[in-house]
DNA sequence: GCAGGCGCTGACCGATCGGTCAGACTACCC
DNA sequence: GGGTAGTCTGACCGATCGGTCAGCGCCTGC
């Protein structure tokens, strides 16, 4: 719901009711709205926090950029909600603390990719591939019927990503 | 504001305060906080229409696609806000006329470049450069600075945009 | 000089926001 | 059977939301 009508424009009634509880259960179950909110992040964060560690060990190997590309797209796919929070509504919400080290996150991918002073081109390919990989997963039209050719639409990312990433090692 | 914060996320109060007036005054120039809305956006949108119509005409030329990828990028520079607001809260606003007028136009742009039924790779493609311009150009991280090295971005952004779509007519 | 319209405002409206709290209900342990 | 802890809820809170309205001052045309 977050992802679908944006954390300002989703409100606790709403979700409350959409999980068939009411509005003071949720805040039961969560300190606050914000907390809920991070606490529905926060995983996906977490994974790709994770992601990154095992970025900076491979590294050094020649061949990784192809499996790193395929590694980060699935990570995209798997948690295409959260990455589109965070695309998109991350400057919105730069007073959230989870939100924050997800950005912090992500400009760590640039600088592991760009040794010394980035150009500017450099960052506008690699900006260009993390955002519109992260648009077209979820904003793609058909919200619903976008499942069944998950496997195709992995196939292109990776190959356009790919494309967009690999001449910053030069 | 709007860009900045979100739809929902900014308020009549804060438009007004910024703007030095009161929240009535707002309300007396503008017939709501949607009618405001579209008429901040209508500009951008009717001159993205037009840019479309103007397309279609040079479509037979040959080499019309390196002058297309340079005009739809001052385009977009141009109404870097609108195209932020479109792109990234878009499906959140789908129930706005101006917005969803918008979208459709986007459409067009893909249907311009894809004879027939169109390719998830070329979709995707498109998607990708079209997500990632609009995003680079309004969420690069210093949002003040930005305006010195307009034309380094500018260049940068013609070329992988160019790159991206290039491939499609093929 | 005065009538009328324009720009603007504070007061106010009902609705909804996020959040608190006392209590009801259930289930389990002794 | 009597506490006790956990879950859930309606009533309620102050603040803010988008929006309305009567009326204010001011400028202009006659």
């Amino acid at each position: 719901m977050f992802a679908e009508h944006g954390y300002t424009g989703t409100s606790l009634q709403q979700i409350a009711d959409a999980a068939g509880y009411s509005k003071s259960s949720v805040l039961y179950h969560f300190r606050s709205k914000e907390g809920l909110f991070e606490e529905a992040l926060a995983p996906s964060v977490a994974e790709l926090e994770e992601f990154l560690d095992s970025i900076v060990e491979k590294a050094t190997s020649g061949d990784s950029r192809a499996q790193f590309t395929a590694d980060f797209v699935d990570l995209l796919l798997d948690h295409r909600l959260a990455a589109h929070i965070i695309i998109n509504q991350g400057q919105t919400l730069s007073d959230i603390p989870t939100v924050d080290r997800a950005r912090g996150l992500i400009d760590r991918i640039g600088e592991s990719f760009m040794s010394g002073l980035p150009t500017t081109k450099q960052r506008i390919r690699l900006g260009v591939a993390l955002a519109g990989a992260a648009y077209v997963m979820v904003a793609s039209r058909p919200s619903a019927a976008e499942i069944d050719d998950i496997d195709e639409v992995r196939e292109a990312l990776i190959d356009v990503v790919g494309e967009l990433i690999t001449p910053l090692s030069s």
